[in-house]
RNA sequence: GGGCGCGUAGCUCAACUGGCAGAGCAGCUGACUCUUAAUCAGCUGGUUGAGGGUUCAAGUCCCUCCGCGCUCACCA
């Protein structure tokens, strides 16, 4: 409790630094020795020539040895390996790795030692040579001058198995980053995806916009917002659920392609499907119906796996899945008929429905409230699960789909379909309503359901009715959930694998 | 929120029906001038997630809490 007892461990380690064991003292005595020789163990700059890759394939790619390859590199130290008056070392930067061969007889007895003692695994390295090839055939660099660059006070994951504690791999995802390949390369591969999905929307005339996420009112999905509040407007805001209400404002003021790719935010629970915070595209194509939205889908997606798989064809948690267009099509009449033996154009009414449920023999245990959401839930438990795809299901229900138009013909459904890729979904779309006063009747309708306990009904967004009113041409309008695009090309199962930092508790 | 499982050294993992908390890697000391999971000798390293209880004795059994995973519910 006393202040001479508290304070004992060593006094040049600054206040919060204390080392929580023996390992990280090491280093600190390190860092202390090389402070008292006059070297700054965190210099402002650094030299390199060629990055790992570079200086391999420079040696690689020169004629016949004769001229030396000449290298400044820096990296990581990632191995060690001491060998009396030789050491070997591995550094690696983002480009890979590279080893590095130190002799004494070239660093003299003074270098060789500091070398020696003074670096650890995990310190940053800057050293120049030149390139040569081992007796065991590894490109490495001769290193003739080296220095420090940046001292690593804490150890590294273990070098072999490297760090497996899913809880650590998330809180400290550059632990798990350095120590482990494959995540680095489903990262990689999740810049690509957002990459060449821009690529391809650019290419096909889409305007990439940006638009609000702090809300006056929140829409364009059924989720419940997460709330906050803006001081000097002294009024509550909510993180957006969707970009569709806006992206939408945009079509009506004559942009005709739009797309968004952004964070979206939800105030629901947490799984292996489902982040609080999550990036969608969503896109809206003026002159265009849901027919159209699904050529793009299967377009996009084809085209993202091609640029950063090299293929359509995928296996996805053990299933094979081939994502070259044209995929199947089906109604959701037709298919929850095939797996469940109801026909919801028979059954057009909650009563009729369930009791066509009793004849098939369906639990009716999570009953729906309303024949829409009942239509739901058989879809969801008889149906979904069997969807591997890529397949898309259209025609829902129009109560599930207050912003889709209405199917000519069909007064219960919408010109809406959804994308199934893996059995999950993948992307959602429709024919975008455009009819102001059916769009007020809507909201309503998403009032009334709200009064009667749906947290997630959408309320209504009298400024959008508004530019509604302005005129909106027939409009097609597609989201597709980035994560889990990223979860079905890397084969993830969780989509926290898939986002660098995923939330958790505390 | 419910159910099931997990939490041991910096990392990866052991520890039988309750019986002295261990190994490999990393670290430290030493040997070794083409190694690559280098090798060899020696040494150090623990509030077993936290708190309580049962017991002669708890990593192990019981209770509460914290965290993580899977799953159901909720939810696109």
């Amino acid at each position: 409790m006393s202040q001479e007892v508290a304070s004992q461990p060593s006094a040049n380690i600054p206040a919060g630094l204390e080392p929580e064991n023996e390992l990280i003292q090491a280093r600190l005595d390190k860092l202390q020795r090389l402070r008292e020789q006059g070297i700054d163990p965190y210099p402002p700059r650094v030299a390199r020539t060629h990055t790992t890759a570079q200086a391999i394939t420079a040696f690689e790619s020169a004629a016949d040895g004769t001229a030396p390859i000449n290298v400044q590199l820096a990296g990581r130290i990632i191995s060690w390996r001491l060998m009396g008056r030789s050491l070997f070392a591995h550094i690696s930067d983002s480009t890979g790795r590279v080893q590095l061969y130190f002799k004494k007889d070239d660093l003299g007895e003074e270098s060789y030692e500091h070398l020696k003692h003074d670096f650890d695994i995990g310190d940053f390295i800057q050293v120049s040579g030149y390139m040569f090839r081992t007796k065991t055939g590894e490109v490495s660099g001769h290193i003739t001058a080296y220095r420090l660059v940046s001292k690593s006070l804490h150890p590294l994951p273990e070098k072999w198995h490297g760090l497996k504690d899913v809880e650590t791999r998330y809180r400290q995802r550059y632990l798990d980053l350095i120590a482990n390949e494959e995540v680095r390369k489903i990262f990689i591969a999740r810049s690509r995806v957002v990459t060449a999905m821009r690529h391809f929307l650019d290419d096909r005339g889409f305007l990439e916009v940006e638009t609000p996420i702090l809300q006056p009112l929140y829409g364009g999905a059924s989720a419940r917002p997460f709330e906050t509040y803006h001081k000097a407007l002294d009024r509550k805001l909510f993180l957006r659920i969707s970009d569709e209400l806006y992206l939408k404002r945009l079509i009506v003021a004559g942009l005709d392609k739009v797309y968004e790719i952004g964070r979206d935010f939800r105030n629901e629970g947490i799984d292996t499907k489902h982040n609080p915070e999550f990036t969608m595209m969503e896109c809206y194509q003026a002159y265009a119906d849901y027919t159209d939205m699904m050529e793009l889908t299967e377009s996009m997606v084809a085209f993202i796996a091609t640029q950063v798989l090299g293929a359509t064809k995928i296996t996805y948690q053990g299933q094979e899945i081939d994502l070259r267009p044209p995929w199947p099509r089906y109604t959701m009449r037709d298919i929850i008929l095939k797996y469940s033996g109801v026909d919801i154009a028979v059954s057009t009414t909650l009563e009729s429905l369930r009791a066509a449920m009793r004849e098939q023999n369906l639990k009716e245990a999570d009953a729906g409230p309303t024949w829409g959401k009942q239509v739901d839930e058989i879809f969801k438990a008889y149906v979904e699960p069997h969807l591997s795809g890529p397949a898309f299901v259209m025609d829902y229900p129009v109560e599930l789909s207050p912003l889709a138009k209405r199917k000519p013909g069909a007064p219960l459904l919408v010109e809406r379909f959804e994308a199934f890729v893996g059995g999950f979904e993948l992307a959602n779309a429709f024919s975008e309503l455009n009819d102001p006063l059916d769009q007020r009747e809507r909201f309503l309708d998403q009032g009334r359901q709200q009064a009667a306990g749906d947290e997630d009904a959408q309320p209504l967004d009298e400024d959008y009715i508004q530019a509604l009113m302005v005129g909106m041409p027939p409009t097609g309008g597609l989201g597709i959930g980035v994560d889990r695009l990223v979860m079905v090309l890397t084969d993830q199962a969780s989509i926290r694998e898939v986002i660098l930092f995923p939330q958790l508790r505390t």
